[in-house]
DNA sequence: ACTGTAATTGAAACTCATTCTCATTTAGAA
DNA sequence: TTCTAAATGAGAATGAGTTTCAATTACAGT
């Protein structure tokens, strides 16, 4: 993983006065050491495998800190536990879920981004952030005999 | 509340041979009576303090029966609880949400629902339904000093 | 109208993700 | 090194939603 990137963790915690701890560490490394999609229990249980056990509480807490500092953000893929994805190695995107299989696309479209802005100037609405998820089926559900 | 509206889930009951009970249909008749979002939770207690009590359990079954028959429909508003409203007595939009003061702004844009289509058909994917919401500051939450 | 029966209901127990509590440990400033 | 506020882990608590099961009820067939 990017050393530049854990740097900045480490600027962010101290200069938020907060405390540098191997627990935070571990568990921004773990995070950045894929792309994919994750949700609090999944890291969890990557952690104590790799015998780097921290507690769920930690895990929670940590999320919500990076969410806060930008570091994570939440995803809505219409499950019931809230699901995270890093921002920093990736650019920002949209998603397409198979509601058959879990199966996940990610998908960028300017045209969309620029209609958003339109309408928020309308109502006269500052937007920090949003979300667009489209749910169907993907190639290979349709093909399958239900 | 349109007569016409109930006829059709009687029948909707009916065809799907389930039972046309009280339960039910005070329950429909309640989410009817307006077209603001609600939680199974608010349906719930709007139904004690009209003395037409049901169990929560038949809130939320019923809840369910109404999505899958497309009565209602699941709205993502960043909230704990799953949200809905009713979907016949109003076109399909999208959401602008306040994160500060909660306000729900609808709007529609035919040029996103396009570029959905065509980001579909790229990917070979069959879309059922999306979700598009954007988080926020209201204007008047943008005047309020924080 | 009456009966039989499968669907529905309510109450309470349960699940599961997440948050909280609190006693113990620890990072890091002085 | 010492001190202290911040962080941690273990487990209890919470809250939304689901399940179970015995009792009730809608309604098809008579």
């Amino acid at each position: 993983m990017d050393k530049a990137l854990l740097e900045k963790f480490k600027d962010t915690l101290h200069t938020n006065g907060m405390k540098c701890t191997p627990a935070r560490l571990s568990i921004f490394k773990e995070i950045y050491s894929s792309s994919e999609h994750f949700d609090a229990d999944e890291i969890y249980f990557r952690m104590r495998q790799e015998k780097k056990s921290v507690s769920r509480a930690t895990v929670y807490r940590t999320l919500d800190l990076l969410v806060e500092n930008g570091f994570v953000s939440k995803v809505n893929v219409g499950a019931s536990q809230v699901h995270f994805e890093n921002t920093l190695a990736q650019e920002h995107h949209e998603h397409l879920v198979c509601t058959q299989c879990g199966k996940v696309i990610e998908f960028r479209n300017d045209m969309i981004e620029k209609q958003q802005d339109k309408i928020c100037k309308k109502f006269g609405f500052f937007p920090t952030k949003h979300n667009l998820i489209i749910f169907g089926l993907c190639d290979k559900c349709q093909l399958r005999d239900n």
